[in-house]
DNA sequence: CTAGCCTA
DNA sequence: TAGGCTAGG
């Protein structure tokens, strides 16, 4: 049960980047780093990014190149991590467990049969986000004075609290279940070529006449990523039901259908954990020196691969740096 | 309309 | 992962 179904209920528009000057983005970083560790490694060759002692920092290439595109278009990411991980996935975590069990598989048998094409897109797939991983990044953000949030429990939900207190102006995640948790504006494919894409929350709401828990509540019925979702509802047959009967629970009543844990999943999207305990500062002023021997020496990313990347750090930031004294 | 399958 | 296509209700 993927979210393409919440997508067509999302109100989206692409948004030009020059609109977006002057803002400030909660990332959610999991999510970012997911999505950039999987582009980046598919497809090319690890020992790039590994180590000698075999630990995997593709994601450090992942910051050095990612970075760049907020601030040559003058905006600065705060980046939200996840704290503890969220009860009640038992779902989907055995799903995923069993998914990535199957890939291990097929990624010896690549290993085996020598077919190397095959296992440098497996390896990309059985990538996850490891201490190391997650640490170094932390580090490297540090070093580059990129702010860094911890959330109680799941980044998008503290990114999402942000956005709507106003300490930020967007969420930023490919994630359409930040439309569930009540982000006010979220952009996605801020790590693609093109213009973002803005999903509006409530622009969501009015175009199909439902509150928020109504809109949760048709996500239910639809399936998430803590329910199954019940056959047959998909995103018209869920918004109808739901604004005809009221809520989830009239639902089950009237239509004889039924989701475990409703309540539950519920609160999770109307009331996650979320911290006022944090504070940033928009001023970025990176230790580019110090960032860089974090990645190249300590970390043994070679030079080449980071370069650019730095570069382009190194021009934005000067640049806007100027920007604010004309 | 939805679900499932397939491809880019 | 998104979008198109199709069978089936």
């Amino acid at each position: 049960m993927g979210n393409a179904d919440l997508r067509d209920l999302a109100a989206i528009d692409e948004v030009p980047f020059d609109d977006l000057s002057g803002s400030v983005v909660a990332v959610d970083a999991h999510n970012w780093l997911y999505r950039y560790l999987t582009t980046t490694v598919r497809w090319t060759n690890d020992s790039i990014y590994t180590t000698a002692d075999g630990e995997e920092v593709a994601n450090l290439v992942g910051v050095v190149q990612g970075l760049p595109k907020f601030f040559e278009h003058d905006i600065t990411p705060v980046f939200v991590f996840d704290g503890s991980v969220v009860d009640l996935k038992d779902d989907e975590v055995a799903q995923r467990r069993e998914d990535r069990e199957k890939r291990e598989e097929r990624l010896e048998e690549a290993r085996e049969a020598g077919d190397e094409l095959a296992v440098a897109r497996l390896d990309s797939q059985t990538q996850r986000l490891t201490d190391t991983i997650l640490s170094t990044t932390r580090e490297a953000l540090e070093l580059l004075d990129v702010p860094v949030i911890e959330a109680p429990a799941e980044g998008e939900a503290q990114a999402t609290h942000m956005a709507r207190e106003g300490a930020v102006d967007y969420v930023g995640t490919e994630d359409y279940d930040a439309l569930l948790l009540g982000a006010p504006l979220t952009l996605r494919q801020l790590t693609s070529k093109g213009d973002p894409e803005l999903m509006d929350f409530e622009a969501t709401l009015d175009e199909h006449d439902i509150t928020w828990e109504q809109l949760v509540d048709a996500a239910i019925l639809m399936g998430t990523d803590f329910n199954e979702g019940i056959s047959g509802y998909g995103p018209k047959t869920a918004v109808k039901a739901v604004r005809e009967h009221g809520d989830i629970w009239t639902v089950f009543e009237a239509e004889d259908v039924y989701v475990d844990n409703a309540d539950r999943i519920r609160d999770l999207f109307l009331e996650p954990a979320v911290t006022d305990d944090y504070e940033f500062d928009r001023e970025i002023e990176p230790d580019l020196e110090a960032a860089r021997a974090f990645v190249c020496e300590e970390w043994e990313v070679a030079e080449s691969e980071v370069e650019r990347g730095f570069e382009r750090i190194e021009q934005s930031v000067v640049q806007t740096g100027l920007d604010r004294w004309t």
